[in-house]
DNA sequence: CCTGACTGGATAGCGATAGTATCTAGTCTA
DNA sequence: TAGACTAGATACTATCGCTATCCAGTCAGG
């Protein structure tokens, strides 16, 4: 395939195509001679993950660049694999950076109460989480403490789901193709239907008043 | 107090405040003088606000524009204030406005199995369903069908809980800010806790595997 | 064999977003 | 009365994600 039928199979401009072949997202098409490359089935469904990863997901270019890299390695195992995958998913939201270490231990301790005994103890994840807690501590947004523990199990239940939808019959790439669009478009799926329940739950609350 | 006293109590630049001011975000001080304006309280609040909103959650300027916009129009009931603010986080995220009507069909069928009656029927929410089901569908996720089954009580119990936590005895600025946050930043947290569990699942499955 | 559409690769440009910086004319404070 | 500060306007900047142009070379059809 050449790349202008990649190009009008995918939707996807000739331009941009060659963008990402230069970014390292794409790998370049094997070479028939030394102006023409030959494109096959494995990019048409790389480009249309990448596509749906930008569209729905809004990931930065970089991050699909770690994402791939990640695939890439051979040595890692699939879960460090996944792991790479999650860091690189957490998109920008440059939440800034705990100050304290109060936050960091209730970050902990909301991992342990959840039963997550196998998240590495170097999860940026972690921190993250800590930033996260912090910006709601200081917000003043009305949290009570018990507020975490009517997520977990919540979401601990939803992410077991997910997980358990994954294929380990596969292959590498196509597994983690599956862990990525799960992350990404049911991520988009659940937090669209959280919307439309606070639509619904608000009316019961507030509607026609005032 | 004085702009630069602001800019000091919040951390944000004297340039990004104008910036600010002039996008419609932040209302003009309070004129003393030609030269000199007095800004209170209520802008600290304001610009804190809008930070965590950019910050945590990437919402770009002009949907922050539309919530002010929604929060200042005082004819709306709270209900319908909240239903703006809704649609304005939606954040890009351009899905492509679903082909067929079957998934809309599908979309409604969904809030109506959750029992999501309050919701409007033209919420431009559904749509979005529409075209993140469409998504799911041909970007052949391993879903099964009654995959949403799934999720509905678990989204459903977050949202009431979230809903729950707004206190109704405070203002309309006040509980616009509270139902903001609490959308932004918890679902950040959220979002936060699945890539957590996500972790500690795959590491169940997959770990030291090739 | 020639013409014209197409190619890989390099480089430059573009439009949107979110600020920054500079300038002006004036004001307030010590 | 000097020096720091201000509102408001305008211009500039950096980053991102493409998009366009150019080059030299290639291939397919007539």
């Amino acid at each position: 395939m050449r790349i202008s039928e990649l190009a009008d199979s995918t939707g996807v401009s000739v331009a941009t195509i060659k963008y990402y072949v230069r970014e390292g997202l794409l790998s370049p098409g094997r070479k028939l001679s030394e102006r023409l490359a030959d494109y096959d089935d494995q990019h048409v469904r790389r480009l249309r993950l990448l596509r749906v990863l930008r569209d729905v997901g809004a990931i930065p270019v970089g991050a699909l660049k770690a994402l791939v890299d990640a695939t890439q390695d051979r040595t890692a195992s699939v879960h460090d694999m996944f792991g790479k995958a999650c860091d690189a998913l957490r998109v920008e939201t440059s939440v800034p950076a705990a100050r304290g270490d109060h936050t960091r231990e209730l970050a902990d301790q909301i991992v342990a109460q959840a039963g997550w005994t196998e998240v590495r103890a170097d999860a940026p994840e972690r921190d993250h989480l800590a930033g996260i807690i912090e910006v709601i501590l200081d917000s003043g947004l009305p949290t009570d403490p018990e507020g975490a523990a009517t997520y977990l199990p919540l979401i601990d239940a939803i992410a077991a789901y997910e997980l358990d939808q994954i294929d380990d019959t596969q292959d590498r790439e196509a597994m983690m193709e599956q862990m990525v669009l799960g992350q990404v478009v049911l991520g988009e799926f659940l937090l669209c239907l959280r919307r439309l329940a606070h639509e619904h739950h608000s009316a019961l609350r507030f509607a026609e008043r005032r």
